[in-house]
DNA sequence: CAGTGGTCTAGACCACATC
DNA sequence: ATGTGGTCTAGACCACTGG
């Protein structure tokens, strides 16, 4: 031990540590892939034991930031890499439950104003412009997902439909890679609606057949909301996992 | 320290504590709500060091075996107390977000033969008997879900509406207390459907309107299946949450 | 081989609950 | 005051990775 803290600790050293980590990483002090310090550095630099900076990684590592992986060290976590984190954003599997990969078909990119909702689930302000991306995900060549992916514009500058048909990867992955902002958390809530005319014309249905909606908000570091995701989904040979525990 | 492990660790040695203590849990050493024994006991009992015991129970909190109390003790996890063990299984919420508690009104109760489906599901055999519980839940008098619950007739013996009707509470906490089967984790699919003529009839709305349809499969100790149920949800001013991290 | 994360120990002290 | 879980430390050894 070098410097004890001169905080009385108004939250344990392992959670300080754990917050100073986060903010490095916020700070992309280490690319998303790339390792940190390990956990004997850190303790040195941060003058605690091995112990209480294996406690606050464990949190990271809970909390999907990081990954370790034993013998090579602790990496930040990425969209990028590992067909596993892609199902983690992506519930959607097939009735036989396997775990297939879709394709994704931008439609449109546009710009407009925020309308009020996005205001508030974006936390912007009145007048704010924001991307509104169109997008099908096609399974086996059939479309199975329409989603409505809105951004707040001014953290997404230059994307265009025909950057997006550039890069190879999932949204996410670009998104993270190309603008720096990255996926950590989602609340989704889930109903049943009627496809529109519009809906049913590019999932390849009847108006009025059941659809599910799923309305996403997504949140980078520090809790702030970076995306507002309606995702329209034809359950015939499809369903949303969940597991509860 | 002891009495050293005899064998030379295939698992490590907290996993093994672990079993332990969750086989312990299975056989009903200790009575749900209950404390276990305190850490140092523990670690006396088992011959390991008390930060051994505690990375057991650590692991065993995770998976929502145990509650630990600071200053108390740690307690056999219960459907029965605990306002906000309902919503672990429950995820439907109002559009505005509040947990409301619905009241849970059992329409009936009938005994047949499983299907194939539920002898697959259930890990039955062909020709296993089956209880089969209709329930509606309702959110301020109003049918909001529709369930179908299916359970295996060996495990619930003597389950009758009026045994239910007498009994205040959840579903899971009657389940537990009278019949001693305890639902550790679930795995949901969520498909949108259209209402037919008798859902539609009891949810209060018309034939042909969507509905989410969430087919559920119950675990208990040993990852043993030991409930199928299919719930029918009209999500008008209501929708399922899931939280993506 | 050296370096990494993973396990295990032993002991000190803190925070909380109860009597 | 006592007993519980929660934090923190220091050091030993194990298991895996890669040069």
């Amino acid at each position: 031990m070098a410097i004890p803290p001169a905080t009385p600790a108004f939250a344990p050293l392992y959670l300080q540590i754990k917050g100073l980590l986060e903010r490095s990483l916020e700070a992309r002090q280490w690319r998303p892939g790339e390792a940190i310090p390990s956990e004997i550095e850190l303790a040195r630099r941060y003058g605690v034991s091995q112990g209480t900076v294996r406690k606050a990684i464990d949190a990271l590592a809970d909390d999907n930031l990081v990954v370790r992986r034993q013998g090579k060290g602790t990496f930040v976590a990425t969209h990028t890499e590992e067909r596993s984190s892609l199902f983690r954003f992506l519930r959607i599997r097939r009735n036989d439950g396997a775990e297939v990969a879709p394709v994704s078909r931008l439609l449109d990119v546009r710009r407009t104003k925020a309308g009020q909702d996005i205001v508030r689930l974006l936390a912007l302000r009145q007048g704010d412009a924001v991307l509104v991306l169109r997008r099908v995900l096609d399974y086996a060549g059939e479309p199975v997902v329409l989603d409505e992916i809105t951004l707040p514009a001014a953290l997404f500058r230059g994307l265009t439909k025909a950057r997006y048909d550039a890069y190879g990867g999932s949204m996410y992955s670009f998104f993270e890679s190309e603008f720096g902002v990255r996926m950590l958390k989602a609340q989704e809530r889930i109903r049943a609606i009627a496809a529109d005319a519009a809906a049913a014309r590019i999932l390849n249905t009847e108006p009025g057949a059941p659809l599910l909606a799923v309305d996403r908000v997504t949140l980078t570091y520090g809790e702030r909301p970076v995306e507002v995701r309606r995702g329209l989904c034809v359950t015939r040979a499809f369903h949303y996992l969940n597991e509860l525990y």
